[in-house]
DNA sequence: ATTTAACCAAGTAAAACAGTCAGCTAATCG
DNA sequence: CGATTAGCTGACTGTTTTACTTGGTTAAAT
C-alpha cells in the first residue's frame, strides 16, 4: 500500500473543490495557487479522478471541474483509490497468491489493515471535511491569502474578487 | 507513509522467531528458505532491528537470531517503524509544516489516519499472531515443506530434523 | 479571432524498492 | 590449528514510482 503527495493532493484537491461549491466551476488554476500543488500534476490526478465519476469538466473560458455528486455522497476512500489504484495493505491484492501461489504467513494481519484503513477513510465525507473547524480555519486563511496575492498582482480589479472570496 | 514488502518481511521474519522460538537461536538461511525471502535481503532488515533492539544475534555455528523481549512485548507497529521508518500518513511527519510553513487543508485528516493505523497496528503482539488460528496453520505447512525439501537435499539423515520440526 | 482552460502524450530527475555480490569477522568443531 | 558456519557490512544494480515539466490540441466563451 502507499499513501503519499498523490493520493494527499487529490484528497486536498477534492476538499478545496467541495469548500468554494457554489461559485461555478472551479479551474485547476485557482486550486493550483491556493493549494500549492503544480499545475500540471493536477491535470493528471483529475483525468482519473474525471474517469473514476467524481468529478465533472466544463470547457472553455470560466470554466472549471465541480463535484459530480454532492459532498456527502464522496469519501475519502474512494478519491484515493481513484488516483492510487486502492488502498490495499496486502501484497497479493487480497488474492492470498503471497508465498508461490499459497497464503503467507501474515496474510491475515494485512487483510485485517486493509479494511481497518479502508473503513476509517470511506467513513468519512467531503461533506464532514467541509464542516471541521481545522478545515474552515486553513480554507479561511488560504482565500485570504489568494485574494492578497490578486490584489498584489494586479492594481486595481482585485477587490472585487476579494468580496467574492468573503 | 508507505507499507510494501520490505514492512511485510519484516513482520513475516519476527513471526517466524517467534514461531520458532525455544530451539534456540534461529538463522537467517531458515527463514529465508520457509519464507521465501531473499538471505541477503534479510540481512539488512535484520540490521535494522538489531539497531533497534529488536532482535539479538549470535554468531559462529549454531547461531542466527532470537528476539530481544517475550513476544507479547513486541508490537508490529514497531517492528515496521524499525525496517521503514515510520507508519506516517502525512507528508510532514506532523509537524503541521505542509504547505509553506503552514499546515495545509489536510493536515488533520492524515494526523487521524496515522494515529488509527498506529492504534491498530500498535495493539496486536507477535504473542497475539502466534496464537492466531490461521497463522498456526500457515506455519505448519511450512514447517512440513521444510522437512520435505531436507529429504529431498540430503539423503537420510533429514529424518533426524524432520523430527524437530515437528 | 482571440482567449480561456480543459485535455493529452511524452519525457525526466530523483528517490525508493528489492535484491545481488563480494568480502569481512566471530564463534564453534574436528 | 584450520575449516566451517553464520552474522555483519558496504557498494552496487535494475526496476518502478513519484512529482513534475514541456509542448502541444481541442472546445467553448467574448
Amino acid at each position: 500500500m502507499r499513501l503519499t503527495t498523490k493520493g494527499r493532493y487529490a484528497v486536498t484537491a477534492m476538499l478545496d473543490l467541495a469548500l468554494h461549491e457554489g461559485r461555478g466551476p472551479i479551474s485547476l488554476a485557482d486550486i493550483s495557487e491556493r493549494q500549492g500543488i503544480s499545475l500540471s500534476y493536477l491535470e493528471q490526478l483529475f483525468a482519473k479522478l474525471r474517469r473514476n465519476d467524481l468529478v465533472r469538466s466544463v470547457r472553455g473560458p470560466g470554466g472549471g471541474y465541480q463535484l459530480s455528486r454532492e459532498q456527502g455522497r464522496i469519501n475519502v476512500a474512494e478519491v484515493i483509490d481513484a488516483v492510487n489504484e486502492s488502498v490495499d495493505a496486502t501484497g497479493c491484492h487480497g488474492k492470498g497468491d503471497c508465498q508461490s501461489g499459497q497464503t503467507c504467513l501474515t496474510h491475515h494481519l494485512w487483510c485485517d489493515l486493509s479494511d481497518q484503513i479502508h473503513a476509517f477513510l470511506s467513513s468519512i465525507s467531503l461533506c464532514d471535511l467541509v464542516k471541521r473547524k481545522d478545515v474552515q480555519e486553513v480554507a479561511l486563511r488560504q482565500d485570504r491569502e489568494r485574494a492578497d496575492q490578486l490584489i498584489m498582482s494586479t492594481g486595481e480589479p482585485a477587490s472585487a474578487e476579494r468580496k467574492a472570496a468573503v
